[in-house]
DNA sequence: TCAAAAGTGTTCAAGATACACCCATGA
DNA sequence: TCATGGGTGTATCTTGAACACTTTTGA
């Protein structure tokens, strides 16, 4: 008999899924990675990416096998949000579901990708009803993003390594619904000091070209650690 | 043959736990109420308020009925924290936590109950080791009480529904480890616009007397809502 | 009368906000 | 040459931080 068995066999079993919340940001809008779900029931309604945890499978390495089998994405940003327990959540059954959120910048899943998986970038205000309770979920994401995008510099995660000061702003904007002074964003955004201007410019929005940046890695973990509020 | 039958069954299932972070403030120390664990494995050794989710029984649900089982506490502040989901955080088996924080006023759990219930206010310098991921859960919860603490007036529920301002000081200082100024402190509180100075004094802490203050709750919701930043 | 905690204002520094013009480039 | 988006500095205001003395009262 194993341990589990003769400790805790009184007690009743659940199923646990993940539910993976894909934030993305493109041109100028922050968008989420959804698809048609694959399985009954509510098959072909839209849904967040998710599944069910295996035997032998934390939570956290369900929710990146999970994600990489339903968009081939890997090594990327991702945290725990909030369960969700509620009885009659998923009407085929008692399920209780963890639901994580992730950020990755847009680029790296792109149109063909997409396609391929099933997967469609929706802006946040063309949000199609989503199943169960996918939609709470994603509200909650969101507010998430929020307050963690103003104690944390981290927007970065939503861009590809190489970015424009006027991307990163749009970015801003777009998290915060919110119009930010340009002058102003330049001087609090260079004074954390995380950003290493480059000398390559990227001309496919003005004729000007503006400046690449990368950011400091190292300088980053520091910010991060030591609980940097970034106010805007 | 049930609805869960037919779609989920391939899928296997889990035990599911709550696990109940309760802080306390008594004696200008913040405390967390632990108890020794009633069951097997582990039995005796010092735990948060646990146990298993029931058939039927929604995670908040469960949340609070163990708390009121094992505590006699009810109608407590509580928040979901977190989950725990490593494949061998409990020796006994597979079981997924997840955490919960709640705040109560100390005084709502007295010395006599306490001993009633085998529960203990263990100061959190004074923490002695918990079982399994207990300490971690403390840890996260802790940090989640300061950032609150930073962004929501929350250090209220910790209090009793009187108070001086000098009461209130000393939880701030308590939760955020460091002395403030009385003069800020004060201006800051009251700026905030949502306590109600009563004509009643506190005498039991000074020959002087300090003025008693309850918060009001309509102000002080639509502060929350408003996200009101406070800072020290 | 004195010890012990409660209560009260002002000054200074830093950070946030508001605001307008020139620059580089390709079409 | 001009339209488009990129880049820059300063003045003002708001907010947080530092700081010391008077008041009340029971023993």
């Amino acid at each position: 008999m194993s341990k589990e068995k003769q400790y805790y066999s009184e007690h009743p079993t659940f199923h646990v899924a993940v539910d993976s919340i894909i934030f993305g940001f493109d041109q100028g809008e922050l968008k989420l990675l959804i698809h048609k779900r694959q399985f009954e029931p509510a098959k072909g309604e839209w849904s967040l990416f998710g599944g069910f945890v295996q035997k032998g499978e934390s939570l956290d390495a369900a929710a990146n096998r999970i994600l990489f089998e339903l968009t081939g994405l890997d090594k990327v940003y991702m945290e725990e949000l909030q369960s969700y327990g509620e009885v009659e959540r998923d009407p085929a059954g008692r399920v209780i579901s963890v639901a994580y959120y992730a950020l990755i910048p847009a680029k790296e899943f792109t149109e063909a990708t997409s396609s391929q998986y099933g997967a469609t970038w929706v802006g946040l205000k063309d949000l199609p009803p989503l199943i169960m309770d996918h939609s709470q979920m994603v509200e909650k994401g969101l507010r998430r993003l929020k307050r963690r995008a103003a104690s944390q510099p981290i927007g970065f995660e939503l861009l590809p390594r190489e970015f424009t000061m006027p991307q990163l702003q749009a970015l801003y904007e777009a998290i915060y619904q919110a119009e930010l002074d340009k002058r102003n964003f330049r001087k609090k955004i260079l004074a954390m000091d995380v950003l290493i201007k480059l000398d390559a410019k990227d001309k496919t929005s003005s004729r000007k070209g503006a400046f690449l940046y990368r950011f400091d890695q190292k300088k980053y973990r520091k910010l991060v650690e030591g609980g940097y509020n970034f106010t805007m």
